[in-house]
DNA sequence: CACCTCGGTCCTTTCACGAGACCGATCCGA
DNA sequence: TCGGATCGGTCTCGTGAAAGGACCGAGGTG
């Protein structure tokens, strides 16, 4: 996604977009969320070009996102698992996800959903003020530049 | 971001990606958020190429979540607005700012935050399950693929 | 009448993506 | 023992998108 990078941008936005906002990361996260681990799983589920993968899945160890770890010796194979940075991507991934459902929805409605492991309710991704404690609604956040 | 397209993904996700996931589309909307509206507001703010800024808005405009409105007559200038389904990505944008906030701190702190208006309290994205209304973290949701 | 403003378009260069060939270590079956 | 399969990659090449900057058109301003 990028090219030289977002520099100057003294924004966090920037820089997570530096690490998880070039094409195709997303949909790794997505899938390695939905239990995929291996380069091959990979690329079968996402039909993403070889060399494409292996420069996310290098980005994203580098930073800290995934790790890649052996799974076998002889021959030694690596698979790839999200780390607790990785998996605190998921209120960002269900919130797309649900922003797609609601705003380019299919006809046959959507395809995955988030569900809460054990109740099985459908996890739904909101805003809360940690002020007055109520939920928010998008009307009435403000993002503020406060620097 | 895309080259062809994410074709064949039956994902929200990649639906939505070929929305807002090229490089650039989710500053515009953040610099939107933020309260710019004009073409010149954007370059300026985001540093951007005249020629990429230009697309983005389109596909933006295209897509409904900007719309361009004409400001003022004799010259027409037109400005840029977030449509609901616009606004619908703060949730979105507000996840990503602070996944970068938890995982890619600036020692100085965060530059920008979301704040509840009125109230100014800080909001905070979350996941909720709507089965039993409980707060969700993220081990505890499993995206699922329903079809 | 020259110059400024704003919202663009156009051109060129550079670079990342997509596709596909190839590779190296090991296991497996005949 | 040899051919093929498996897996996780690397290398090369063509093409399209982004970066950067020149230019533009309609009107306002000094």
């Amino acid at each position: 996604m990028l090219r030289h990078t977002y520099e100057g941008q003294d924004c966090n936005l920037a820089r997570t977009l530096e690490v998880i906002g070039e094409r195709w990361t997303l949909l790794i996260i997505r899938s390695a969320l939905l239990g995929n681990k291996r380069f091959d799983e990979f690329l079968e589920s996402l039909e993403i070009a070889r060399n494409v993968l292996t420069k996310r899945l290098t980005r994203l160890v580098e930073h800290g996102v995934m790790e890649r770890v052996p799974y076998q010796d002889r021959p030694v194979r690596y698979e790839y698992r999200l780390t607790p940075s990785g998996r605190d991507l998921t209120r960002a991934v269900v919130a797309l996800m649900q922003w797609g459902d609601r705003n380019l929805p299919l006809e046959i409605g959507p395809p995955r959903r988030a569900d809460h492991i054990g109740c099985d309710g459908a996890v739904q991704v909101e805003m809360r003020c940690t002020g007055c404690g109520r939920e928010v609604h998008d009307e009435e956040v403000e993002v503020r530049r406060i620097r």
